[in-house]
DNA sequence: CATGAATGAGGGTTCATTCAT
DNA sequence: CATGAATGAACCCTCATTCAT
């Protein structure tokens, strides 16, 4: 078949993908929301599937269990995070700043996205597994700037485990109610202090004006953000 | 009627308030042990009565809900941690080594009793806020530790989310696998350093020798732990 | 698209309703016999969905509570006894006459559907007030028949409350045993006796023949009664 | 023994007799108000051991079923009743007077002690049958009157079952809420009719003015009213 | 694929009753 | 006899999952 040709064998099956792929978002969408509300342990399949507006049964050509759906807001948020964050500081080229502004990104990404921060709060330690694909270029970036003597010779496995621990605690904390607007670059600096930095260091390189990271308006963030608020507001 | 006598009215009560606590005991140790298998936020009061061999029924003579029963495993394990820990570090005149010795204590502790980490880290987030009796000494010597000149005046408020955070995912590594020797003395070093103290310092008040902190025979910490393990061995 | 095809939009739907319909129904006939045997404030849930054949999954698709169900047996009985009552006496124009024998009618359905005695006489005065749509029509008729001088200027109100209370203790009574063919007239003539007027009269508008009210072979009232029928003769 | 002994073995038995008819009567008040409160299907054994505040065990030394408690209520208080109603009417010569005052007091009775309404109202038809001690009295007043040519010649059962549909109702009416204060003597009145009495002659009956009757002190009456008034003042 | 009713397992809870003390 | 804990049956209800249409 020559590339030109439209027939409608190449018609239906393109909308049937697209009208299964809006499907799906929608369902991510209401999960993200009923998980960061209930909890991700909680029986979430009938509230998602009323504010989805779907039915029982389509649910299940969709996902196959709490934790597919579980696994998918995850993974789709880690993705959409790190699309945001990384072309803001791939390009920095202190490892010390560079680590410092993307962790500054991503507290400030849930500081400024309260759903996005009760939805990592309510998943907990059991997310920061999966969540490693955000924390998936900070240890080498602390292995740089170790090796550029930026920091001391500390263990950085170490390190990475109070890191982890800081961010959860901290968007724990967001996720609960407000915070000041420097709290993120109060636990960085924390941080990096425990990578032997001095406290004007630490000021140094969390000082920088962060750009405003906004998601795109179709993102899983975006949307579910938004339907949340008119629930809020509704409700 | 001679003093020695001692009337029914006395005696009933009393084995009778005994047998009350030996059954609230066995539940609350079931308890513990499901929890850290399958989480706090799950359905356990069926397994809680099957582990301990009692009725449905009569689990509802004790504990009303889930999370009854959890505050309940919970404050029983914070005051028995306390009474462990703090005996050995009261009376620590260096606020920096007290507070140093005090979280080396409670991690070991959660080290060596797989059990007692598996509980934590299953409640994360959630247990944090009511395991704040054992972070009920921390403040106060970090702010005397401060006072004192031992740490610089970071804000301490932050610290305190960072040994938070830390100790949560410390814990929760140590629930899922083994860690090495002084994985609890490397934690807290880092901890120390986002007080500003100097790695020979923060090495320094993590050196000193450890007592051996052995739960009492009747304890929940030791009557679950055994119960676990032989559980294991059996199953 | 022809005229004549029907869409499977426009069948699906429509069985689909009819099978829910049917199971709805089901569950009524059910709730009618077990309500009638156990009594109203009984939990009947498990033995109406063992009479019914479903699951106990299946009750809530239906009915939320116990009263739920209780509502629709009644209203249903209602409906379907004004039905049949009101054709027969709609256009009869003595409102004395109306009135009695519209009374007559509903103790005969009684008499003549034991099934329905029993459910009645178990609901008690609490189904009074719902089974008011039943004596919906007697305040019009006193009413009518006291401006016209068929019957004395006694309170209505009174009269009300003892036809009812003769009509629930008449029920009882057939619920309970067989009673004289007759039994339903004495009962109304001593009632119309409260309105003033004399026993000739009263032997009078009681006298007629009524037709024989046969309940439509798919309605509750015949269903019912056929399957408690089956049942007495099969337990 | 002679009379005038008074051994030990003499006086302990009797206390204890005692003791027990007090704790009795506890139970039977604590039962009339749940009954009254909750329905008699209820299961009310929970609600009346604590609010006799007597021990779940303590109970069976009494009664053996919810229905044992139900009839020990009844028929303490059909006793109750008929001692009170009994000297008041006694001694009236005429039937019908007789009968037409011995119901006015059941209802003013059942009107000016909220509790009492409640109970039989919740008993419903149920209760009826007890009950007949109450009307006990009624059938040979209605035989001698119509005897003496005071009533006209209907049938006196059927006139006995709308008496007593009346009162349940009437009984009814006055547990939901208030009534005028001559509603019994309308009652009366219209059920004095069924008799065949003349309009004028049913007032004339239900005229006299009642003595108060008021229960004596120590009765369930008083005591389970008082008892009932004190907690609806306070919760 | 979408739908939504049907299912049955499982969890939560109450309650009548028994029984050791 | 009084007590009150223990029991197990029974009830209420939710939910994940399946399946006919």
């Amino acid at each position: 078949m020559p590339a030109t040709a439209k027939s409608p064998l190449d018609h239906r099956p393109r909308v049937a993908a697209e009208r299964r792929e809006r499907m799906r978002r929608r369902l991510i969408e209401s999960a993200m929301i009923v998980f960061a509300e209930k909890g991700v342990g909680a029986s979430v399949i009938p509230e998602v599937v009323a504010a989805a507006e779907v039915s029982q049964g389509s649910f299940y050509n969709y996902f196959r269990t709490n934790d597919d759906l579980l696994a998918a807001v995850s993974s789709e948020l880690s993705a959409e995070m790190i699309e945001l964050i990384e072309p803001a500081v791939g390009d920095i080229a202190d490892p010390a700043l560079r680590a410092a502004t993307g962790m500054r990104y991503y507290l400030h990404l849930a500081r400024s996205q309260r759903l996005l921060a009760r939805f990592l709060a309510a998943g907990g330690l059991r997310l920061l597994s999966q969540q490693s694909e955000v924390f998936r270029y900070l240890p080498a970036d602390l292995e740089e700037g170790q090796q550029k003597g930026r920091f001391a010779p500390v263990p950085l496995d170490i390190v990475l485990d109070v890191a982890a621990g800081a961010a959860l605690v901290a968007i724990d904390r967001m996720a609960r109610g407000r915070v000041a607007k420097d709290y993120p670059e109060k636990i960085i600096a924390a941080v990096l202090r425990t990578l032997g930095m001095t406290i004007e260091e630490t000021e140094r390189v969390t000082a920088p004006v962060l750009r405003k990271l906004v998601p795109a308006a179709d993102s899983l963030l975006a949307r579910a953000q938004a339907r949340a608020k008119a629930q809020d507001a509704a409700g």
